[in-house]
DNA sequence: AACTGTGAAGTTTTTCACAGCC
DNA sequence: GGCTGTGAAAAACTTCACAGTT
C-alpha cells in the first residue's frame, strides 16, 4: 500500500502568507494583541473565509470566540515561511539597479541579508557600495557555493540575464527574484520571482477608461 | 429589453498582456516578424493553449497555419493596455527608493514618463533628482489635477502611505504602484498594484527545503 | 503541414454557510 | 455573541482536443 502523502499547499495560498505576515507585523506595532480573520481581511481587502482557510492549511492557529494572537501567528508564519533565520542573498549587477536594491533597508528584518555583489564591468569593481565591494563575476561561483548561499537577486540587463542566471543556478543558487524585464528559463527546481513595475503599471492602464 | 453586455475580461487575463507585450518586443528585437502561440509559451511557460485563449478574447490576432503578426500584435496589444500614448506619472518619495526609482530608464519605452517628484521632508525640497527638481506635496494636488496626471508611484514609508494614497486620490489620481510594503485602501475605482521584493523572496523561501 | 480559435471537460480557487467552541 | 475551521457549492481558470483556415 502506497504512503498517504498530503497534498501540497497551493501555491497560490503561499504567495498569499507574506501578505499576511506584513499586515501582522503592522498590527503588532500598533500595539494590538488579537486580531481576527475579518480585521485582518479588511485590510488586506481578501475576504475572512479566504484568510480562514489559507490558516487552517498550516493547523489550528485561532481560538474560535477570541480569533488570532498576533505574536504566535506571526511566528508560526514565519517558520512555515523559514524566515525565522536570516537568508544570505547574492546580488548581481552593480548598475543603477543594483545600487538602489543594495540601499533598501527593507530586506533586513525580514530575514535577508546582502552577501554580496556581483558585477562583470571592470571600472565597477572594488568600488564600494554601502558596505560592500563590488566583486567580479569570475569570483561569484566560488563564494556562492563556499558560503551555502541560496538566494539571489538579478539586475543586469535584461541582454544578459539568462546567461547570469545559468551561472547562478550552477553555482547551487536555488532561488532567484529577478529585476531584468525578461523571463528566464531554469530547472524546475529552481524558483524565480519577478519584478517588473513596468508590467504592473500597464496592467493598470488598461483600465483607465473613462 | 435590456442591452446585452459583454462581460468584462478576467484581471487575470489583462495582467499577462504585459508580459506576452514584454516578450514581443524581444523577439522584434531579435528580427523575428512571426510567431506562434507555442514560442511565446514556450519563452513564458505559460501554456500555448493559454495565449491563444487570452488573446481571442480582444479578437482574432493570428493567422491559422501561420501565428501571429509579431508588430501587428504588439500594437494591438499596446493599444488594448492603452499604452500607445505616454502616460504621465507623479512620483511621490524622494528618499533612497524614490531616487532610485526616477533613475530607472526603463518607463520610458514603455509608456510612462515620470511628470513630477514630491516629498514632505524641507531638506528635500528643490533637490535635483536626475532632471527633476523636489517639489513639495502641498503643490502636489494642484499640480495633479492642472497636468490631468492619472497615474502615481508612491515611496514613502509605510507609516505614511495612506495618508498620502488619499491625498492623491483625491486630487484625481486612478492608479497607484505602491512601493510601501503596506496595504492602502482607497475607493473601489481606483487601481492598486504593490512592489515588494520582500514578499516574493518570503515566498520563494517557503520551497527552499531540503 | 502548421497553427489558430473555441466549445467542452477538467482542475483549481473562492465563497458559502454552519457546526462547534470559547 | 463572536469567531474559527471546514465540508459542500459555486465560480473562476486552465487544458483538452479538434474543426476550420491558410
Amino acid at each position: 500500500m502506497p504512503d498517504k502523502v498530503s497534498p501540497p499547499i497551493p501555491d497560490i495560498v503561499i504567495g498569499r502568507l507574506p501578505l499576511y505576515l506584513r499586515a501582522l507585523k503592522r498590527l503588532e506595532q500598533e500595539g494590538k494583541l488579537v486580531t481576527s480573520s475579518q480585521e485582518l481581511g479588511s485590510r488586506l481587502d481578501i475576504s475572512s473565509a479566504q484568510i480562514r482557510k489559507d490558516l487552517s492549511h498550516f493547523g489550528g492557529f485561532g481560538k474560535q470566540g477570541t480569533g488570532y494572537h498576533i505574536d504566535f501567528l506571526i511566528e508560526r508564519l514565519q517558520a512555515v515561511l523559514q524566515v525565522n533565520q536570516e537568508w544570505k542573498v547574492a546580488l548581481v549587477g552593480a548598475g543603477n539597479l543594483g545600487a538602489a536594491i543594495s540601499h533598501y533597508r527593507g530586506f533586513q528584518d525580514r530575514g535577508f541579508r546582502i552577501a554580496h555583489i556581483f558585477d562583470s564591468s571592470p571600472e565597477k569593481l572594488g568600488e564600494a557600495i554601502g558596505e560592500h565591494r563590488v566583486r567580479s563575476v569570475q569570483e561569484m561561483a566560488a563564494l556562492i557555493a563556499e558560503e551555502d548561499i541560496k538566494i539571489a537577486m538579478l539586475a543586469v540587463p535584461a541582454s544578459q540575464a539568462q546567461a547570469v542566471a545559468d551561472q547562478l543556478v550552477q553555482a547551487g543558487i536555488r532561488a532567484i527574484l529577478n529585476y531584468a524585464p525578461i523571463n528566464i528559463n531554469v530547472r524546475a527546481d529552481v524558483e524565480v520571482q519577478y519584478i517588473d513595475p513596468v508590467s504592473h503599471l500597464q496592467h493598470m492602464t488598461y483600465y483607465l477608461r473613462d
